[in-house]
DNA sequence: GTCTATACCACGATAGAC
DNA sequence: GTCTATCGTGGTATAGAC
């Protein structure tokens, strides 16, 4: 990327917003606003390449494919952000092992680790804002076998560095149902963050009118869940006595 | 491949499984197994009526469009599995009645009225059984109009009479705060039922191998928290300091 | 290196013969 | 009801202009 035209100065020194960046970054700016509308099938490479103004070609020329194209609009903006909550994690854990104890945080406090990075994405509106989280809560729910092997390179790391921090908090979790509720914590965000209206059916509610707000919900749900008391046989069997 | 010629005898008696059931059964098997697999745009119809030993120009003939398809696979199993939920609900709250006390369910009991019907299903290998569910999970976080429209028709009266019961069950919360809590059940629901694999960066985690048992975790998470208190801003502001 | 024009094959859909 | 033939549009590959 970044690179120079040979000749002259075709340059546009335009260092603000978007009205003419160079043909990749036109590419991306439309791919993430088109895929975000319509989702990655329906959005044709014509409509990409008409809307940033190049030509069909220049699209494969520099992604090499429609999903390679798919995958660099995410990294653009994923890269960044798990970064950053990653390094929040780090700087609680010091905080909290700096006092003499053990670096063990709370479940609220990691989520807000997983959280506060994904609230300032969705704030900083010339990056991609409150759009880009719905794109990517899609990403987390598609089945397409190469979202969902660009998703668990893209995430591996994170993931690791936050699970052993949860298995501190909480011990008295086996591991698989450490497991399992962490799962159901990825599910509940992705869904959060996609935005879709399956919730106009149960109140009107206008996806991404404030997202800020439903994030800050979402984290004292999931801490409740994560913090109940081990699942004890007994009760399943009277919830659910025809589960054998 | 496998067509029979046109003239004489070409019906097939056989009463039971799916070996030659009529065209359109055929197609709806086929459908429901490739969609499952490779997702709505992946699967292509020709792939579809090869696999069901029919004309490609049979499945426009009987179901309209491609759409149209998709939408007869998920009728066909999910009207009767909303239709078991409501009724479900209807008896625990006329139990609960009859005791001469109002029919108030514990969130428990109500998500039990919700997940009993799923796991009898997925149990009924007959009838789509897991590979069914999973289907459901990715139409759920599928953003395409037609499938949100549909799913809306689907469940609306579903909706309306478990957002009724859980209003009983939890008192303390506003309406908007019900309504996110329950936007946070379909999501952690759905994404456990589509029964995607990002869980194997959490840990080795078969999709599918026990869906029941999952299942049987995630109602008491949810329970978890759906019945914690009210969110109080005072709290939030301090886990997310930086969310103005 | 960057970009364009164009050709190719597979897709969903439909018209019309049988 | 079923089939063949065909149309418009999709992603992609490539040859050649700058």
């Amino acid at each position: 990327m970044m690179k120079m035209s040979q000749s002259a100065n075709r340059r546009r020194e335009h260092p603000a917003t978007h009205p003419a960046a160079d043909t990749k970054t036109r590419i991306l700016d439309a791919a993430e606003e088109l895929f975000t509308k319509h989702g990655f099938e329906a959005t044709t490479l014509r409509l990409i390449t008409a809307a940033a103004n190049v030509n069909l070609a220049a699209a494969n020329y520099h992604f090499g494919s429609k999903e390679d194209l798919f995958q660099a609009v995410l990294s653009r903006r994923l890269d960044p952000m798990n970064r950053e909550r990653v390094e929040l994690l780090d700087k609680y854990e010091r905080t909290a092992a700096s006092n003499g104890a053990p670096a063990v945080l709370t479940s609220e406090k990691i989520l807000s680790a997983m959280f506060l990075p994904a609230l300032r994405l969705a704030r900083d509106h010339e990056r991609g804002g409150k759009n880009f989280l719905r794109l990517l809560g899609r990403a987390y729910a598609d089945p397409a076998p190469f979202i969902r092997q660009f998703l668990s390179q893209q995430y591996a790391g994170m993931v690791v560095r936050f699970r052993a921090a949860f298995e501190r908090a909480l011990p008295h979790l086996s591991h698989d149902e450490l497991s399992w509720r962490l799962h159901f914590v990825m599910g509940a965000l992705s869904y959060t963050l996609a935005g879709t209206d399956v919730l106009k059916l149960i109140a009107h509610y206008q996806p991404g009118s404030n997202d800020v707000l439903l994030l800050r919900r979402l984290a004292p749900f999931l801490a409740a869940g994560l913090n109940s008391p081990a699942t004890q046989t007994g009760e399943v069997h009277q919830l659910f006595p025809e589960a054998g």
